[in-house]
DNA sequence: CCAATATCAGGTAGACTGATATGT
DNA sequence: CACATATCAGTCTACCTGATATTG
């Protein structure tokens, strides 16, 4: 039992403080390139989380997110108060209200593309594309293996 | 210009989606595991950091952590407040407070190490020691390259 | 009756900008 | 005087827990 804690001293920082660093660095460029098209962080990744899944409820996204329902709420409200996101009652399941992401959302999201795909360059501009790939397997499937375990212990 | 854009496209979700969708999963289970030892997942960040960093200002720790120097104060604040940390006026740099990692704080990281290192294995716990130090080396060039931009664009 | 969804209410923490005092 | 550091003050967003109504 006491292996996987002498290695992770052995080793340097744990890969989670890389990946939440690496991610605090993205979040404050993010952050003040989104700044300058009104929109905040979480609902600019809310938001291309729902153009990638249409079809989505508030609750389904929020566990896609790892947050609770009522902080995904927030979060979806500023997007409809703000036109970029409808929401319409499931007839199949009436208790649902499903996502759609309006034209206007679509427009908005080109116009910042330009802008998030540099810090994307910055970061990763020296991995070879096989690396990105590699990359994005990794990060995919720690994703996923932490969804299994739910959020709380 | 609309090579980068477009590739963005065709591979799918950017690798900044991608890092940021594994952090908020690992803040999720961490701030559950951290919770039970009464302390947030900013603050324990900052705290490892402060650990393998001595000798630190709280300006310098907040370069580090892509943030304001006064929102690393709030949480300098607290660390203090806890007991975690003291802070001494540098004898040549006067106006610099030398922070310092208190013997409690060295015996609270090891009651929580176990706990971490859980979340780690869960996350990263199929890929080989080779993968890991690889994905350590991109996350740590891809958050050096970061840095290097400044937190304004 | 129980599970899932949506949502209201209240609370805390962390992030920002702006301003100020002090030391180099 | 310019710059770095520390820190106060105000504000906003986002996250949490708890509670409630509705639907399956």
């Amino acid at each position: 039992m006491g292996d996987e804690s002498d290695r992770a001293d052995a080793d340097g920082p744990r890969l989670i403080y890389l990946v939440k660093q690496l991610e605090m660095g993205i979040r404050a460029r993010l952050d003040g390139v989104l700044r300058q098209h009104s929109i905040t962080v979480p609902q600019y990744t809310a938001l291309t989380v729902l153009e990638q899944h249409p079809e989505l409820s508030a609750a389904q996204l929020a566990r896609l997110s790892f947050v609770t329902p009522q902080a995904m709420e927030g979060v979806v409200r500023a997007l409809e108060e703000a036109g970029f996101i409808e929401r319409h009652r499931d007839p199949a399941n009436r208790r649902r209200l499903v996502i759609s992401v309006t034209e206007r959302a679509h427009a908005f999201l080109g116009e910042c593309r330009a802008d998030v795909s540099r810090i994307e360059e910055a970061a990763f501009g020296q991995l070879s594309p096989d690396e990105r790939a590699g990359l994005a397997v990794w990060l995919t499937e720690g994703r996923r293996a932490l969804s299994e375990l739910g959020t709380d212990s």
